[in-house]
RNA sequence: GGAGGGGUGCCCGAGUGGUUAAAGGGGACGGACUGUAAAUCCGUUGGCUACGCCUACGUUGGUUCAAAUCCAACCCCCUCCA
């Protein structure tokens, strides 16, 4: 295999492991933030390696629009031309077949995309999302699918599932195996177990380096999210690295870790940075709320955060969103980023001391009961 | 002193007879955000004993079935001329 993964702990479902790759290790369970322009928005590099992040993610999609692959390549791949010299984890451009549906047209052979930046039309096939990524010098690439939307009728699920898996095996077929470089199968079938069951193993037969769980967090709720994880984790390989893809709140990680997922990626750390909530051990902080205009307390006191030990009071970071600058979303986001990242830390212990089940409880008690009152 | 322009809800600002409790911004208050078309988006924002009533467009008075909108006087503000 192209790309090492050991599992090291279990306690009960959840797994600690370690992927070993060309750019570097990473610790699983592991969060990895979103970085789709080449950028983890706001902050350097070096600061998301400070937060504790090992991976990040970009975005086949965008990259492809601008700067363009070839450029991304002519300048070094995405790792220099990012100064992220660690892995990176390229999307295929999945998920914005679903985002960005009014402005695409789906065939067997690939994807149509009439840009959202200047309406010229780029086709995205399974074979050009894997180039693309080569290109990028992606550390994992993942293969073209199709991110079913929700709701999906059982129909609508089982076809856009096999279109998919079909994408699956020309993918598979595409891509150049190197040492430390992989590739990553996306099950996919919407709310149907009988489906992820089908795909996840249609995607074995086809053999990955990891396997992905697609199509969740879409819309549907918790439970549903959790009853085809419950279904679908048993299905995928051992001895393989299992990606959630696009998840989640702080919950839905714990209660996906507990199920046995490895990897995870989400806008809500940063972009949820960028817009005022701060992710805390007791929940949530709006912090464009009148009750923190003369909170002199940091966002959470235990945090180590630049935002929170770096002495900036919920009162500042108040003001900051208030009057439109900068800094606040620039702080925010780090600390968003290091409650992920604290959070995964805590969850790789718990797991190789067997206290999951503590820790779970621990953290929904915890998530329970609210941010703190105004003083 | 002379000529002209203007005073609208917390602020800016549309509106020149009825469909106006009054466009649109801003601000304020609250909410959303899950493989990023997002430093974005969505609500609410005069009062009440509320499918109706009251108070509101500088002030007072008037015209009219009906006025923020027309008329008169007055009070402020701005520009230009002396």
């Amino acid at each position: 295999m192209s790309i090492g993964f050991e599992v090291t702990a279990r306690s009960g479902a959840a797994r600690r492991g370690r992927l070993t790759t060309a750019h570097g290790p990473v610790d699983t369970p592991a969060f990895m933030p979103v970085g789709t322009a080449a950028t983890v928005k706001g902050i350097l590099p070096e600061q998301v390696e400070a937060l504790g992040a090992q991976i990040v993610l970009a975005n086949t999609y965008h990259l492809m629009l601008r700067p363009t692959a070839e450029v991304v390549d002519k300048l070094g791949g995405l790792h220099r031309f990012m100064q992220w010299p660690g892995p990176v984890l390229t999307d295929s451009g999945g998920f914005q077949v679903m985002s960005l549906a009014k402005l695409r047209k789906l065939e067997e052979t690939g994807v149509t995309f009439k840009s959202h930046v200047d309406g010229t039309e780029h086709q995205l096939t399974p074979e050009r999302a894997v180039e693309i990524q080569d290109l990028l010098d992606s550390t994992i690439t993942m293969v073209l699918d199709e991110c079913t939307a929700w709701p999906a009728t059982e129909t609508e699920a089982e076809s856009s599932m096999e279109l998919s898996m079909r994408w699956a095996a020309r993918c598979r077929e595409a891509f150049r195996q190197r040492e430390g470089y992989g590739l990553f199968g996306i099950v996919q079938g919407s709310v149907y177990p009988d489906l992820r069951a089908r795909s996840a193993s249609t995607l074995i037969d086809i053999g990955f380096d990891g396997y992905a769980v697609g199509g969740l967090a879409v819309g549907e709720p918790q439970q549903e999210m959790l009853r085809i994880l419950d279904a679908t984790v048993p299905q995928l390989p051992e001895d393989r690295p299992r990606y959630l893809m696009g998840v989640g709140k702080p919950q839905d990680l714990v209660e996906a870790v507990w199920r046995g997922i490895d990897m995870f990626d989400c806008v809500l750390p940063t972009r949820c940075g960028r817009t005022g909530l701060a992710f805390v051990r007791r929940g949530k902080v709006v912090i464009k709320n009148a009750r923190h205009r003369e909170d002199p307390r940091p966002l959470d006191e235990d945090c180590t955060c630049p935002a929170c030990a770096g002495g900036f009071s919920r009162g500042y970071l108040h003001h900051l969103f208030r009057t439109g600058e900068m800094l606040g979303p620039i702080l925010l986001t780090l600390h968003n980023l290091a409650y992920y990242q604290t959070l995964m830390a805590e969850l790789r212990s718990a797991i190789e001391t067997d206290r999951l089940e503590e820790y779970r409880a621990w953290f929904q008690a915890e998530q329970a009961k609210g941010d703190i009152p105004p003083l």
